[in-house]
DNA sequence: AGCAATTGTGATAACGTTATCAGAGTCGCT
DNA sequence: AGCGACTCTGATAACGTTATCACAATTGCT
């Protein structure tokens, strides 16, 4: 009490004290102060209360540099997405934080932009950062599998959302986007629909997306042609396709130029299935007697478009919230646990952009 | 060369093999190392080349955590948004982080979920971090605005976009929300529109919101009525009037029961609009004969609506460029320079919902 | 040749925290 | 009374980096 009346900018000048300030504040070893803070050890309850005054009226927070530092762990947790405009970023982001907040993890968010060069950037910052783990919710390329491959061979517990990394110790979950096409395309064929096109993918490299193989097998299974004329995917120049209205709208005008049109088409997502839309409209025809449209994702939108389209819900929040759990699971117990994989499954929201024909074969 | 063949998980067991690794494995200093990391001070090329080699063989990535402890700075700006779902976020973000990935600052984003407990724990986050500096995008909110001061009182330098924080050391960057609505309203009584309504705003309290300003002078000056009751808000209960596809559709619905309905309406943002529109379509009228409708902010989406979204486009990624760009000269300059104030044009992008009138009087 | 300036390298301490050990005091039990 | 167990507090060292000082070797200049 000699050296009174010192406001939160103390000792050390700087805004920030530390934990010596506080020590110093109340003559007591910091070692105790820290005990305060950590709720850890022995403690006896007048001191603890004698450090928690000098705690808030000195406007003290701990600095998490330090003590990241000193215990090796950082609990951060890097999320690597695609982009963050899209419905399904923020939902994941909340599913995951959802399970973050609740375990005192903090979560770091970085966005490749369809860039590989972005991708690496915003990896080795999260690495950097020694964050304890990563759930990485982007497109897959050659390159980014093998820094991701690179990454986890260094220790960093990973888990992906919604795409393959072929390696032991890295979980994954997904939607069944297989099965949820697949339904959608059932839907079409109860409604009467024989000739059903799909938007959103070039025939030739869309292997990789279940969403799209479910198409192919749906349509085969009833005994439906494939047609690959009715199969429109954006430019062949748009490079790693990524999709859009614009894309949507632009293959779609492409689709209807040909004679033998479909009379039912199945978008890559919802976005495309919005461009689409519009493009069948400003061709003249109406959705859905001429045109009906599914689309995929069921965002928040979906529901407000004209006719509110019909698509495939994915429970997204829950994906994210397995990921992080799977995650969470790993960093604090076994570090080279076998793999697990968790699909969930999707369901068809059914809406006017796909009601039962009134005059169709 | 007698401890031969160590790959990079070297000899601190640890994945991450610190400056003291590489320093003994080639027999020398720690600082040397250093020095060579961040080309600082003296070094001989042949020494740099040693190091060099030594830093990719063994895979050395700088510990940022204790990079950023000595050097009292993280080069970390943190980015508050009230979510990441919508394209105005993805924007703003977009436009700060070019700035910032060219002056080698990282960003972490943080998200309000409309909740200020959550805006307080990010910003605590932040803080805690010991970010160099923030930028805000958040509502404002009392308890918000309180905290805020709060953290600049404690030197934290800080940008406010689209919102208002009345500090001397805080920078703002805004378009002008309140031009962008007096123009539409100019646009849409130029096409012969007396009866102008607004969606997404409760008469009472939309006080703080320029664009509802602008609605309003726009209508006073062009000696207008403005009617109450065709000014349609959120439900009461709904909270801090956030406005989404969900409100403009119940809003409109509401609107669309009186018996003098406007024959326009001006919707807070192009989400409330396109909720509006469906409102309106499903009571079986059309856009734009039977009523005209004008959005705000021309999101990607308002291109691909049906009809196509009239709207006021505001400079996102710009305002986040502007943001940053001020940010870092304080941070890196004169840290108690009187604050700057940006306001950016916004205009008008006239599509398809407000076609000129063909039989109105 | 002589001396200052430049170049190259290393030793030391510090950033703010916490794990660990150590020691003193208290309590409970025989 | 004696002893082990528990409770409370403090001293020390370390996490990985870099600012600073120190010193030796080289260079340039008169």
């Amino acid at each position: 009490m000699n050296k009174p009346r010192k406001n939160q900018n103390s000792v050390n000048g700087s805004s920030h004290p530390t934990i010596v300030d506080i020590a110093r504040q109340i003559g007591v070893a910091p070692m105790t102060v820290s005990r305060v803070i950590n709720e850890s050890g022995y403690v006896s309850e007048a001191m603890r209360q004698r450090v928690q005054a000098a705690v808030t009226e000195m406007n003290y927070r701990p600095n998490v540099l330090a003590r990241s530092l000193k215990r090796q762990r950082t609990q951060v947790i890097g999320i690597l997405l695609p982009d963050i405009a899209n419905p399904f970023s923020a939902e994941l982001v909340r599913g995951i934080q959802e399970v973050l907040l609740a375990r005192s993890y903090t979560s770091f968010i970085g966005t490749t932009e369809r860039s590989t060069q972005r991708e690496q950037a915003e990896l080795r910052a999260l690495f950097d950062l020694r964050a304890d783990g990563i759930i990485v919710a982007t497109r897959e390329t050659k390159k980014g599998n093998d820094y991701l491959l690179k990454l986890t061979e260094n220790r960093l517990p990973m888990a992906v959302v919604g795409r393959t990394l072929n390696h032991p110790q890295v979980d994954r979950v997904t939607a069944d986007h297989w099965q949820g096409a697949y339904e959608a395309v059932e839907h079409l064929i109860a409604l009467g629909h024989r000739r059903i096109g799909y938007v959103g993918v070039q025939p030739i490299n869309g292997g990789g997306l279940r969403r799209y193989q479910g198409y192919l097998d749906a349509m085969r299974d009833h005994q439906l042609k494939i047609d690959e004329r009715i199969i429109v995917g954006p430019a062949e120049q748009a490079g790693p396709g990524y999709s859009t209205q614009d894309d949507g709208y632009a293959a779609t005008n492409r689709l209807l130029k040909i004679k033998q049109r479909p009379t039912a088409i199945v978008a890559r997502n919802d976005f495309t299935a919005i461009g689409a839309m519009c493009a069948i409209r400003d061709a003249g025809l109406r959705i859905p007697e001429d045109m009906a449209v599914v689309g995929f994702d069921n965002v928040p939108l979906a529901a407000y478009t004209a006719p509110p389209l019909t698509t495939v819900d994915q429970p997204t929040a829950e994906q994210g919230r397995q990921a992080a759990t799977l995650l969470l699971e790993r960093i604090e117990g076994d570090r080279a646990r076998e793999r697990r994989e968790i699909n969930l499954a999707c369901h068809l929201v059914i809406r006017a952009s796909t009601q039962p024909a009134t005059q169709r074969t």
